[in-house]
DNA sequence: CTGAAAGCGCTAACAA
DNA sequence: TTGTTAGCGCTTTCAG
C-alpha cells in the first residue's frame, strides 16, 4: 500500500553488491564489465524495475535535454496537428521526444510556454509566434547554441531560421484563378488578428492579382473573422453588400469552414471559391471545393531538418525557407460569374 | 562566439555576493528575504538571463515532473488533436505541461514512448493503447502512486482508469436510424486491425441492432480499410456486392472519408450513410452528413480531471469512465431504401 | 575489470 | 534575514 519510493542506481548496486558506477557503466556500455556482474544487474534492474531518471542524469552530463519544445496555435488544428505530426517523425530517430504546447494565439500564454521549456533545458525550440509577442529574450539563446526556429510566421526581435508557406504567392494564383473565370468581384475572407503575417501575406497576393487585371481594391470586400462561426456570418453580410461579390477567397482552413458551411445553409452554388489551405472533404463538396494547398508535412519536416542541422553545429547564416503551396483546382473556382459583361 | 554556459544560481549568487540559497528563496519566495536583497537579485538574475533549471530543481525536490506523458495513435488525426487539446487545457491550470508522442498504433513504439516518458518521471501518464501492447509493466508504477489513464481504448494487462466513448451504444443508435429508414441491408466498414477495442465495439453495436430488427448477420456486409484510400476501395468493393448494401456505416472518422469520397466519386447519392464521429464539413455535403458524434472534448477533460483527482491522491478502485456520443441526424441515413417492399 | 570520491544545479534542514 | 552543509540520482575522474 506504501507508495514505495522509485528504485535508484544504488538501490540495483546494492541489492547485486556491486558499486553505483558499475551499474552504471552496465547500463550505458560504458566501459567494461565481466559478463557475469553485465547478467546480475540486468537481473537485479529487471527485479526493482529500475528505470535511470534521465533528469539526474541530463544534470550530471551537463548537455541539454532530448526534447524538442514546440509551441503551436492549437494542437486541435488538423493543420498544426500534421505540422507537429511531420516534426515527431523527422526527429524521432534521433532520440528526441516532443515538449507540446498551445497558445492560442497569446503571447502571454507563449512566453509561459517557450519559458517553461528553456527551463527544461532543450535541444531545439520551435514556435509558431503570436501577434504581439516578442522573441528577442530567445536572443541570447540561440547565441548559445539553442537552435530556434519559427514556424508558419516569422518571429520579432530575433533574426533565425524560419519555414514559411508561399503565402503571398499561392494567394495569388489562387485569385488570379478565379480571375481567370471572370470574377471581377472578389471577396477576401480573412483572419484576424488583421496583423498576423498570413493574413497580410495573403491578403497582399490577393491584392496584387487584382491589381495584374487591373481591378480596383474594394475595402467593403475584405472581411474577417476568427473561427468558423464568425465566418460563416461574415460570409453573409458579404453577400448581402449592395453590389455583393461574385466570387470568394479563403484566407485559411477556417474561413473555408465557415464560407462553405454559409454556402450549404443558404443552398448557393453560384458563388465562386477557392480557399487557401487544404480541408478534408474537399473533393466531395459541390462544386468539389478549389484550394490553393499547403504542404504541412514538408514544412515540419524542413524544420525538423534545419534544426538538426543546427543542432550538429552549423552555423551559417538566418535562413528562411519557403515552401510552395499549390493550386488544386477541383470546380468550385470555375463558376461562371454571372454577368461579366451581360 | 563562444558558447557560453547558461547561467547558474551560483553565478546569480556571485554577482549579487551573496549565497546561492538566498537567491533560490528569492526566486521561489520561500523564507524571507530583505527588499534591498530582492532587488539586487532579481537585478542580477535579468542580467545574466538566468534561467532555473528545471531538471535540477526537481531531482532535489524528488517529487514527479510537472509534465503529463502522452501517448495518442497520431496527432495529426483531428480526433486525437482535439483530445489533447482538451487534455492540455485542463491540467494548465495546474502547471502541467504535454510531453507528447505518436504511436502510430505500434506497440513497440508505443512502449518506447512510455519508457521515454517514465524515465522522464512524469506526474500522469495517459495511454491510447496500441493492439497487441501489453501494459502489465505499468502496474508497479500505479502502486507506487503514478496515476495512470487509459483513453479511448482499454489497455491490457493492468486495472486502472479508463475514459472511452459509447462506441456500442453509439454504433447501435446510428445503425438503428439506418433501419427505421427502411434499410435492411446495411455495410459496416470498420477500422484496422480487426481487434480493435473501439472497432469491436462499434460492430457490436451493428449487430445488437441489425438482431434487434431481425435482420440477419450477413459477413459480406462487413469490409475494412486502414486509411481513406483503402475505405474508398472497400465501399467501391461493397457496392459492387451482388446484392449490395443500400445504406453504410462508417467505423470512425477515417472510414467516413473515404466513403463519402468514394460516393462523391461515382456521384451516388442513393446510399443512405451514418458514420462514427462528427467530420468537418459534414453538414454542407450533399446530403449532409449523419454521424454518431464522438465528444472529444470531454474525453480529454474528463480523463484529465480523474488525473488531477488521483494526483491528489485519491485511492478509490480504478473507474470507468463512458463518454455518451450523440446522434445528430442531417440527412444521409435518410436517403430511401430502394426495394424495400417493393 | 571495479570502486571511491567529487560534483552537476538545485533545495531541505539546520544553524547563526 | 542570511549562510552552511548535505544530498537528490546520476556520471566523471581518477585510483585501484
Amino acid at each position: 500500500m506504501a507508495a514505495s519510493r522509485r528504485p535508484t542506481l544504488a538501490d540495483v548496486a546494492r541489492e547485486v553488491g556491486v558499486s553505483a558506477k558499475t551499474v552504471s557503466r552496465v547500463l550505458n556500455e560504458d566501459g567494461p564489465a565481466s559478463a557475469r556482474t553485465r547478467e546480475q544487474v540486468l537481473a537485479a534492474v529487471a527485479k526493482l524495475g529500475f528505470q535511470p531518471n534521465l533528469m539526474a542524469r541530463n544534470i550530471r552530463v551537463g548537455g541539454p535535454d532530448a526534447t524538442i519544445g514546440l509551441v503551436i496555435p492549437d494542437v486541435a488544428n488538423p493543420f498544426f496537428g500534421a505540422v507537429a505530426r511531420a516534426i515527431e517523425d523527422t526527429v524521432r530517430e534521433r532520440g528526441l521526444t516532443l515538449l507540446m504546447g498551445s497558445s492560442a494565439d497569446d503571447p502571454a500564454r507563449e512566453r509561459a510556454l517557450t519559458d517553461q521549456f528553456l527551463a527544461r533545458r532543450v535541444s531545439i525550440l520551435m514556435v509558431v509566434p503570436s501577434v504581439g509577442a516578442d522573441h528577442t529574450h530567445l536572443k541570447s539563446h540561440r547565441e548559445a547554441g539553442l537552435p530556434v526556429i519559427f514556424l508558419d510566421r516569422p518571429g520579432v526581435g530575433l533574426s533565425t531560421d524560419r519555414v514559411v508557406s508561399s503565402n503571398r504567392v499561392g494567394a495569388h494564383d489562387g485569385v488570379a484563378h478565379l480571375i481567370a473565370h471572370g470574377h471581377r468581384r472578389i471577396g477576401f475572407l480573412g483572419d484576424l488578428p488583421l496583423k498576423l503575417y498570413t493574413r497580410r501575406e495573403r491578403l497582399a497576393g490577393y491584392r496584387s492579382a487584382l491589381d495584374e487585371a487591373t481591378i480596383p481594391y474594394d475595402r467593403s470586400l475584405v472581411a474577417n473573422a476568427h473561427d468558423q462561426q464568425s465566418a460563416e456570418a461574415a460570409t453573409a453580410q458579404l453577400l448581402d453588400l449592395a453590389d455583393p461579390p461574385t466570387a470568394l477567397f479563403a484566407g485559411n482552413n477556417i474561413m473555408a469552414l465557415g464560407i462553405v458551411a454559409e454556402l450549404a445553409r443558404t443552398k448557393r452554388k453560384d458563388v465562386a471559391v477557392v480557399a487557401f489551405d487544404d480541408i478534408a472533404l474537399a473533393e466531395a463538396l459541390e462544386p468539389a471545393l478549389t484550394v490553393v494547398a499547403q504542404n504541412a508535412q514538408e514544412l515540419g519536416e524542413a524544420a525538423a531538418t534545419i534544426a538538426l542541422t543546427r543542432l550538429d553545429g552549423t552555423r551559417t547564416r538566418a535562413r528562411t525557407i519557403t515552401i510552395p503551396t499549390r493550386l488544386i483546382a477541383r470546380g468550385s473556382g470555375e463558376q461562371p460569374a454571372p454577368g461579366t459583361n451581360a
